[in-house]
DNA sequence: GGTCGGATCATCT
DNA sequence: GATGATCCGACCG
């Protein structure tokens, strides 16, 4: 029988609220349809129903922000500290995106978090958005309407202001795979997933 | 209804 | 100085 580790450090134990993100990026994209996303800023609740993610796969992604050819920066930091932190960037300096980091620390994988249902504080959604419709369904558009910015990057989704709640799985007949959207590089990589003919998702490309 | 270009900035070359 | 994991308003059929 192997020595017992005692460090502290080997502990390296994925909390059991993540369990079901951990190991598989591509299988957490998929997961986390029907999840449910949670803002409380200022004492207003909003958020939605996870309808579309797209997972980036680091190191060897050649349209991951961690690509080996980047290596770590202070933009990409986050991706590397651990399953269930918040990544949040800055989109064509106007937009913020949101994503899960989904591997251990370390290992900088995530899935973007590409599109809502709206559930919860849509009046307040549609202030922070400045229209009626629209809310959630693109990955700027739901970060803007959860109230979502670079100052929640590195936050924990366990816990608030930003929370991630486990949903209901979508079953694999209701979900729609196709390549990633915007990116130049690993196109055919089918990487996006979505649940099929929901009102939030565009039609896929391919 | 669809397409086009501007906005605007952190990051990297 | 160029490049985006984007959105929106303007314009054209």
């Amino acid at each position: 029988m192997k020595a017992r580790a005692t460090s502290a450090d080997s502990r390296r134990v994925v909390p059991r609220h993540w369990g079901y993100l951990a190991g598989d990026t591509v299988a957490a994209a998929r997961r986390l349809l029907g999840c449910t996303l949670v803002s409380t800023l200022d004492g207003v609740e909003t958020g939605g129903v996870i309808v579309e993610t797209e997972a980036y796969l680091g190191l060897k992604d050649p349209a991951s922000h961690a690509h080996a050819s980047k290596g770590r920066t202070p933009r990409n930091d986050a991706m590397f500290a651990g399953l269930g932190t918040l990544y949040v960037y800055v989109s064509y300096g106007i937009h913020h995106c949101l994503n899960v980091v989904t591997g251990e620390a370390g290992d900088p994988v995530a899935v973007l978090v590409r599109a809502l249902e709206p559930s919860t504080g849509l009046d307040a959604m549609a202030e922070r958005r400045g229209r009626a419709g629209d809310l959630c369904n693109g990955p700027g558009r739901l970060a803007q309407a959860l109230g979502i910015t670079l100052r929640h990057n590195y936050h924990d989704l366990a816990r608030p202001p930003v929370q991630l709640v486990k949903g209901a799985p979508v079953s694999d007949a209701d979900v729609g795979s196709s390549g990633r959207i915007g990116v130049s590089r690993a196109e055919d990589w089918p990487l996006r997933f979505f649940v099929r003919g929901h009102p939030a998702v565009k039609a896929p490309r391919w």
